[in-house]
DNA sequence: GGTGAACCTTGATCCTGATCAAACTGGAGC
DNA sequence: GCTCCAGTTTGATCAGGATCAAGGTTCACC
């Protein structure tokens, strides 16, 4: 078992450091929650099983899907280098992480500047990420958001050595909603109108997508 | 003068090495590009007078508003650790920044555990940040949004010494609105509208905050 | 295997903010 | 001081998605 939680470009030495640091493995059950809003930061997660959301919260109570993250993802960087997690982290499904001490993450990033690099980059990743979100919010209409959603887990599926076209939603249609800042119904009329369109095949939570390539055309399409 | 563009509690030694690693200012006129995006990273920029904007740019060629940067505020942190920047950066009037090149602030928050604990901070409050948005993007109405926008400005100009209740806007309607998610007319007809309402007064680019408590209230409210 | 609750679909209607259009304003440049 | 143009305001209309409502489906749990 050679593989890491973060997957730098290290080896030897460096790498078992690394390894020390990793922390044990946690199990979640479906709608445990990793952390809440306001909890104390203390480590970063990396999702080595399943699938979890992080939401915002705003002071009036109202709670928004901030990400959904998969196998290899690493979460909890909101909270990095401050005293308390800005976001709530709660499983989708059946889930395994594996805790990552942040003090000794910050001391081992000092001695290991390939690590340094990397934990930069992760955190740039995730700002282009929300980046990403906050076009989709600001400027897309309901079934471009949709569809980018569907683009973008299916990448990311395939990424990991799933089927790019067919897989299994882990979140209700309200959670995928959220995410993308439209209402239940509108998103269950997507997905039905999406099926009419021969866009894929939608059956629950079971997801085909038949036509990557008109989804592309929806997303990209305006300009 | 011995302020520093990272606001860091360091002393001594730690804070002369932190001034040799802030580069020279650059001047920008109104208009001007700091970076673009797509150009290579090599540099965060701290704001040192003015105004400036970030701006995303989608596939399509669509753009969107990102983020507002005034005094004291760090930008370029997308681009960390990465290849190419993310975003764009623009001055929305005459403002000048200084250069604080990247491979010397890495080095360095190496040998000043502060100063890396700091970025870490930075790091992880310009992604709270963007989740700020991300949930008024995604949750908020239309006159939500603009109230929301303009007490963040507020309490920014407040923090830095300036009146929170009067002040310019330096961006156009166009401006606020892609950042809003909205478009020029409907900011356009908002400010009026919280005019009638006696919430504030407009004059073209000034305002004057005349209730600050409705203001809040019209954010917090919906529970 | 049956039951109930959570989740999903679909329909009808409403409303917010977009779009189209036209006139007004103010400031930069001559 | 005048001109011109970018930016702003305001009006009229439209449409996308929200909301309200009512069944239908699925699956976890007993």
């Amino acid at each position: 078992m050679r593989e890491l939680c973060l997957p730098v470009g290290l080896s030897g030495d460096d790498l078992k450091a690394v390894d020390a640091a990793v922390g044990n493995r946690t199990r979640l059950k479906k709608g445990d929650s990793l952390y809440r809003t306001g909890d104390s930061f203390a480590a970063l997660y990396a999702v080595r099983l399943g699938t979890l959301k992080t939401t915002v919260l705003a002071e009036d109570g109202r709670e928004q899907v901030a990400g959904y993250h998969l196998q290899g993802d690493i979460i909890g960087l909101d909270g990095l280098g401050t005293e308390r997690h800005g976001c709530g982290a709660v499983a989708l499904e059946d889930s395994e992480v594996c805790t990552i001490p942040f003090e000794h993450l910050e001391e081992l990033a000092r001695d290991v500047p390939p690590l340094q690099r990397n934990l930069h980059q992760f955190l740039a990743r995730e700002i282009s990420r929300d980046h990403g979100v906050m076009l989709l919010l600001g400027s897309m209409r309901a079934e471009e958001r949709l569809a980018s959603f569907l683009l973008n887990l299916s990448e990311r599926y395939r990424a990991r050595g799933y089927s790019s076209t067919e897989f299994v939603l882990r979140m209700t249609r309200e959670e995928i909603g959220s995410y993308l800042g439209l209402k239940l119904e509108t998103v269950s009329r997507l997905f039905s109108r999406f099926q009419e369109e021969g866009l894929l095949k939608v059956s629950g939570r079971n997801v085909k997508l038949t036509s990557v390539a008109a989804l592309r055309q929806l997303v990209g399409q305006r300009g």
